[in-house]
DNA sequence: CATTTGTAGAAAT
DNA sequence: TCTACAAATG
């Protein structure tokens, strides 16, 4: 699916634990062991679909099954790296230095990391949705304009997060509160302890901790062939004096783990399996054969019943749409519906035959990235929900109910006078994020968010919160629409993004993240964190600042937006599947460029699909002036997909750049930090806890 | 009373 | 992961 989307992707797997995280994945290991236990108790009793319900939450992804997955990407020809430790930090770093545009995964731990693009909840049609660290100050629920990298991941980790449980009732509004008040970690102890909260002695130290291997994490530098820290140290510190990191691993080794040559737990030789499977349906497994490699049990092996067939096996073209079909089915464009999609994959249509020609092309990423995203919980994609529908807050009365995205999203929809879409569609709009959403709403809503913005600069917070938001209801749903999509891009070009994933080898992350490669320019640096406690350094490397030169939106996100226009692109488009007609051409066109060609159908995807504007960034960036680091290039251009080559009705570059821009960060008006933006924050992060950023956010 | 946090249960993958 | 509900707090 992603390379038929014009995406590369690139793997990343999990690698060795993290001191860190020890708690973290004590207790998930616990919970697999009482599952399994309970799953055999099941077995016994003679319930085996319970038993099976049961031990597929015992699952644990090893070094052995990421290997056999590795197999196939070397014959694929698709990039991946097994990470020193974990495959979020390594992302991260991947994105940071251009090696990829983007990151696929649904952790939201990696916005804490600092990750600038990051695409969750991919479905199989490549719906997805897009969060940028730039579009956070559009978060409405908090305001996290001028919020600077560092103040999101100690918001994150007051809250709590993987390598450190939360302070007692805080969670991230309260970690939000604090942080506003005063950035000083100490401050903020002293401060909860004032209120009689009893804190742990050692919770700044157990603070910093988390903060710096959040920082400084150890990942494998493709360039350098040799462990690195994701964020290089200023000097203050060196790696042994955060045994918390983990252990530094000699180049010779740590390359045989990036490899995935060396189990990065035990530091053995991974030995596969040679276990044909029967079940390999999958021509990869035939491949590999094939290659006389040993290879190792097919993926596919590991999850008997599945009934899903790999998007890599589908036709390419399985996305299109017949347009007669189409046209009975919406009375000729006439009645606005939405359209199921296309399900080619399901058993039965189309598969064979072609199966083997479109499968080369999109196989390989494609299916194992749908999977691999999901893997872990994420609350990341609350997150992401919550800010896209943030601003969508219906009426007045301050909160909307949690769901609202979807929901708002299908409003949007109705409002339009389309039907409702199907949720897809109305995700996708959703999904932009924040800032953008604005865009639609514009009007109204950047008034009002500029409103708020204002207000969140000053000084205090909550009573802002409140009062704003009711009113962008209204608009609300407007404004999803539009936001979402961000622009579509024409994409000719191929794309160059790519994506990994990472895998995870063992226990916890399953299976990985794909991010987009290709960069995007404007990352900005790193952010700059400084995490260290005493002093803070900002450590930025690289700036961030590095807008590009255009951004006459940028400004004022709210303000440049014109509503209108992109109200009528985006927010139709996204419904567009509906009513091919009616929605206008406009949507339909860039539908098409989504899905193949078959103009219609395709639903909401075509819009813009985040997958789409990414190659489209990747392509673009280029030219634009884009940061310094080195990206490689890496997105080669392979794949073009079909999709990728459809001519995509034109945005506005101008808009686009703006988008894209580095976050931003000038945009926005922060005053005081730093300014990295990002943010990230939110809090999602901790998967133990998660948090529903959901509920505060939009609301 | 309104706002938050934390937890339990339910649904979807 | 999402929703519902309960407890805590100011």
């Amino acid at each position: 699916m992603l390379k038929h989307f014009g995406v590369t992707p690139y793997m990343v797997f999990d690698g060795d634990f993290l001191p860190s995280k020890a708690a973290t994945e004590a207790s998930r290991a616990k919970k697999r062991e009482d599952k399994l236990r309970l799953a055999n108790e099941y077995l016994k009793a003679g319930k085996s679909s319970q038993a099976a319900q049961e031990f597929q939450k015992c699952i644990d992804i090893t070094p052995e099954m990421a290997s056999a997955l590795i197999q196939q990407l070397r014959k694929m020809d698709i990039p991946y790296v097994v990470a020193p430790y974990e495959a979020d930090a390594q992302l991260v770093y991947l994105e940071r230095h251009g090696f990829v545009d983007g990151i696929i995964s649904d952790d939201s731990d990696l916005l804490v990391f600092g990750a600038k693009r990051l695409l969750t909840k991919l479905d199989q049609y490549g719906n997805c949705i897009e969060i940028n660290r730039r579009d956070f100050c559009a978060c409405r629920e908090i305001s996290l304009t001028g919020w600077s990298d560092t103040e999101f991941r100690r918001m994150a980790i007051m809250s709590g997060c993987d390598y450190l449980n939360g302070l007692p009732g805080v969670g991230l509004k309260t970690a939000y509160r604090l942080l506003r008040k005063t950035k000083s970690p100490e401050r903020i102890v002293r401060l909860l302890q004032f209120e009689g909260k009893r804190v742990s002695e050692n919770y700044l130290t157990l603070f910093y901790q988390a903060e710096l291997t959040f920082l400084h994490q150890w990942v494998f530098c493709p360039t350098k062939k040799e462990l690195v820290h994701l964020t290089e140290l200023d000097g203050t510190r060196t790696a042994e004096e955060m045994p918390f990191i983990g252990p530094h691993v000699e180049p010779e080794m740590a390359r045989k783990i990036a490899n995935g040559d060396v189990n990065p737990i035990t530091k053995l030789p991974i030995i596969l399996p040679a276990t044909p499977s029967k079940r390999r349906h999958s021509q990869s497994a035939a491949a590999a054969d094939a290659s006389g490699r040993p290879l190792s049990k097919p993926i596919n092996s590991y999850f008997k019943a599945h009934n899903r067939i790999p998007m890599a096996e589908m036709d390419a073209n399985c996305f299109s749409v017949d347009p007669q079909r189409l046209s009975q089915i919406t009375a000729e464009g006439t009645v606005p519906r939405v359209f199921p999609l296309p399900r080619p994959y399901i058993p039965g249509s189309q598969q064979s035959a072609d199966g083997t020609n479109s499968r080369q092309l999109t196989q390989p990423a494609p299916r194992t990235s749908p999977r691999l995203n999901r893997r872990r919980t994420e609350p990341i994609s609350s997150l992401l929900a919550s800010v896209s529908n943030s601003r969508p807050p219906r009426d007045a009365s301050n909160r909307p109910p949690k769901k609202a995205r979807l929901c708002d999203d299908a409003f949007d929809a109705d409002v339009d006078g389309l039907p409702k879409t199907s949720r897809f569609f109305s995700a996708e709009k959703a999904l932009r994020k924040s800032p953008r959403k604005a865009n639609s709403d514009v009007y109204l809503m950047l008034s009002d968010d500029s409103l708020d913005e204002a207000l969140s600069n000053l000084p205090d917070i909550e009573g802002w919160a409140s009062g704003p938001p009711k009113r962008r209801v209204s608009i609300f749903s407007d404004k999803q629409k539009d936001v979402p999509p961000s622009q579509p891009e024409s994409i000719s070009q191929q794309d160059s993004v790519q994506t990994d994933t990472k895998q995870p080898s063992r226990s916890q992350k399953g299976i990985s993240q794909p991010s987009i490669t290709s960069q995007e320019t404007g990352l900005t640096s790193p952010d700059a964190s400084q995490p260290e406690p005493p002093n803070e350094t900002p450590e930025s490397s690289v700036d961030a600042s590095t807008p590009l030169p255009e951004l006459p939106d940028s400004t004022s996100q709210v303000a440049r937006t014109p509503p209108r226009t992109r109200l009528s692109r985006f927010s139709y488009s996204s419904k567009s599947s509906e009513t091919p007609a009616s929605t206008t051409s406009q949507s339909s066109s860039v539908f098409s460029a989504a899905s193949a060609a078959s103009s219609a159908p395709s639903t909401a995807r075509s819009r813009q699909t985040p997958l789409q504007r990414m190659r489209a960034w990747a392509l673009k960036t280029p030219a634009s002036p884009t940061m310094p680091v080195s990206r490689k290039d890496a997105g080669s251009a392979k794949g073009p997909a079909e999709p990728a080559l459809v001519p995509l009705p034109e945005v506005d570059l101008n808009e686009m750049e703006a988008l894209n821009k580095p976050c931003g960060s000038e945009d926005q008006i922060i005053p005081d930090s730093d300014e990295e933006e990002e943010e990230g924050e939110e809090e999602a992060k901790l998967p133990t806890k998660k948090l529903n950023l959901a509920r505060f956010v939009y609301s």
